[in-house]
Formats: C-alpha cells, structure tokens, sequence
DNA sequence: CAAACATCATAACAGTTGTTATAAAATAAA
DNA sequence: TTTATTTTATAACAACTGTTATGATGTTTG
C-alpha cells in the first residue's frame, strides 16, 4: 500500500519537473503531453495513469513551484532575527541560481498564460495571498520588536514587499544581467530602510 | 496610392487593436486567426493580406503596446520638470485605466509567452534598453540640476526604476485592488526618496 | 495457481491550429 | 467598357493538440 504511494509521489514529482524544465525552456506552448513524456523517456500513458488531465498536471507544477519557493525562503531565514531576516528571504528566492532562475521563468510563464484560465488565476490569487499574510506576520513581529516604524500599515507594507520582490525579479528574467550581486544587495537594502525613518 | 497606404495602416491598426483585446481577456491562447478575424467581423483572409504571418501580426500588436505606452508616459510630463516629472511619468503608464489595463494584460501574456519565442525576447530586450536609456537621460538631468545624488550610479538607477515600477504594474494586474489610488502616490513617492539623501 | 489489479505503451478520435490556394467581388486603370 | 489589380471570403491542407480506449505487460492478492 505504502509502496504504491510512493510510486504515485514519485512519479508524480518527476513528472511535474520535467514539465517545468521543459516550460522554463520552451514555454507552456511546448509543454504538451508528448513532450513531457518525451523527456521522461516515457509515453503519455504514464501522464494519464498518474493524472486526471493536462489541467491538473499544471496545477501540481505551479503548486510544486510555490512549494519549493517558500521552503527555500524560510530556511534562508533560519536563525536569524531582525530586519536582516527580512533582507535574507527576499535575496533567497531571487533568481541567482539556475534552479531559481527555472522556477522564475516557469512562474513567468504561468502567469501570463493565467489570463483567460480562471483555474490558474484562482490558484495565484491564493499563493499571493499566502506569502502576503506571511510577510505581514514577519512585519509584525518587527513592529513589535520596535525595528520598523510602529504607524505602519502592514497590510500595505506587505503588498509593497511583494511588489519590490517581484519587480527585480521579472527584471531579472526579461532583462539578464540587470543587476551584480552588489546591486541587488543595495536594491533590496535601500527598500528595507524605506521602512524606518530613525535612519533618518 | 496614398489610399492604399491609408487602408494599409487602417486595417494592420484595427487587426491589431482586436488582437489586443482579445490577448488582454483570454490571453495568448485566444488569439488565433479565426478568433481575431470574428472579433472584426471579417474572416481570416484579411489577416493574410495585411500581414505576411500570424507572427508578424503579433509581433504588431507588441510594438503597438510599446508605442501607446511610451506616448502616454511622455505627455503626461510635457511642462513638469524635476522629481516629480520622474513621479508623473511613473503613475502615468501604471495600469489604473481600462486602457492601460488592458495593456498592461496583454503586455504579461507577451512577457509569459516570450520564453522559446526567440523573435519576442529581442522585442522585449530592445524595448527594454530603449526605456532604460530614456530613464537614465531623465537621472542625468535630474543630478545635473541638484535634485538627486551626484554620485548615484544613473545606469543602476535606471534598471532601479524600471524594477520599481514592473512590480507595482505586476501586481496591480495578477492581484487587482491591490493598492488605492493614494497607495500608490505612497509607494512611488517613498521609492523617490530614495534618491536623494538630502531628505535625512 | 488463478484471478484481480496496477502499470505503461500504442493507436485512434475529434477538434483546433496556421498556412496556402482558389475564387468571387470590388475597385482602379486603360 | 474592358482589362488589371486589389481586396475579401471560403475551403482544403497537414500538423498538432488533449482525451480516451484498448492491449500488453507485470505485480499483487486470494
């Protein structure tokens, strides 16, 4: 019984990363049934048999994407308190390694493709959300610990953070070679000291 | 001959606007031949004769996007000078209109889709470059006349904007409502301050 | 062993895609 | 008007899509 899940888990997980490889290259447009199985060496029997459709194969790549990300992003930040943790989660997840940089392009990819395909808007809404709740909790606590200023709206201040992270990070992939690692440190920094003034 | 050429620019305009609609509601997948012809009220015969391929006919509706975009931006500064003009051009082409909406929507599929479309990376890397250039024009001139550090590294400032800017855009689209009206003056104007350190 | 089931490959399916050729209609040129 | 030329519609094309059904294997279970 175990045995067989783990079968399902595994193949499942290869699947879904051979899919995103082949998006982070070609696209969604190339990933169609055949050449997912083509780059497992397989036949879309296997894609069949471990999926109901094409529609959830996609959904578990997203989902495995995201997954990936805030696992990356919260070890990044083990140990380490204050507005430097803050600093040290946005550098994580950063397209700087390769892995990284086929999660971004992947990411990229699903959200211009979620326009029209309410599933995958569904799906996004519900991760931005996540991570939007996630950092407000992160802001909070410094709040509390009196690092950041105390008359901030964190609702915004979360939003905001969201949107510096994705800015250099669509940068990053649309234009290559935007930024040395120096200059990411400097742009993140400069946002984070946006957030007290008793630098001021 | 002038009438054919007017008739030219007319169609290859209207073919195109249709295509930006349609991209903007249902995304890249919605947009094919038959679809953009219906969407006209013509059939797909049209598109052939005013366009070599349905990659030219895209690769149209891109530069078309680019060039509204670059028209609304630069009119919204006519007579303002100083940060502020940095300020205006910013909230100026940041999708808070239907129309901008729109081409913000279709602007994301683009980026999305542009992955193994080798013809659409190097649209987006010159469209890119040239606004860089522009951005860092504006910096000079900004540093020359005092208003912003002299010692700011104009280059790394530009793709600073640029980011800035991508991620509000980003957001405001993949997760609507998420900032008001005066959120939005908040965020840009706080990024500005980031600029000049006379402010501390 | 035998029956039941999980696993995977293959093929046929209906639908859609962009492209191309062809023909009809409208307009311009002679 | 007659002849060219431009313009638009229609249809056929090969290639591809996701889905589904059907076998052929193993593998487990009774």
């Amino acid at each position: 019984m175990t045995g067989t899940i783990d079968k399902q888990t595994q193949w499942r997980g290869k699947l879904a990363t051979a899919a995103l490889e082949i998006i982070s290259r070609e696209g969604l447009q190339g990933a169609s049934m055949r050449a997912i199985a083509r780059e497992v060496d397989s036949s879309t029997g296997v894609l069949t048999h471990y999926f109901r459709n094409k529609d959830e194969l996609l959904m578990f790549v997203l989902e495995t994407i995201m997954v990936r990300l805030s696992k990356i992003m919260i070890e990044s930040a083990e140990g380490i308190e204050g507005l430097e943790r803050l600093k040290v989660m946005m550098l994580a997840i950063l397209p700087t390694t390769p892995e990284l940089v086929t999660i971004w392009r992947a990411w990229l990819a699903f959200v211009g493709a979620a326009l029209g395909h309410s599933r995958l808007v569904d799906e996004h809404q519900y991760h931005y959300i996540e991570l939007k709740v996630f950092i407000r909790g992160e802001l909070a606590a410094l709040q509390q610990a009196g690092e950041i200023d105390e008359d901030l709206d964190l609702k915004f201040e979360a939003a905001a953070w969201i949107a510096t992270f994705d800015g250099i990070g669509v940068n990053m992939i649309a234009a290559p070679q935007s930024y040395t690692s120096q200059e990411l440190d400097t742009l993140v920094s400069r946002y984070l000291k946006t957030l007290q003034q008793n630098g001021c």
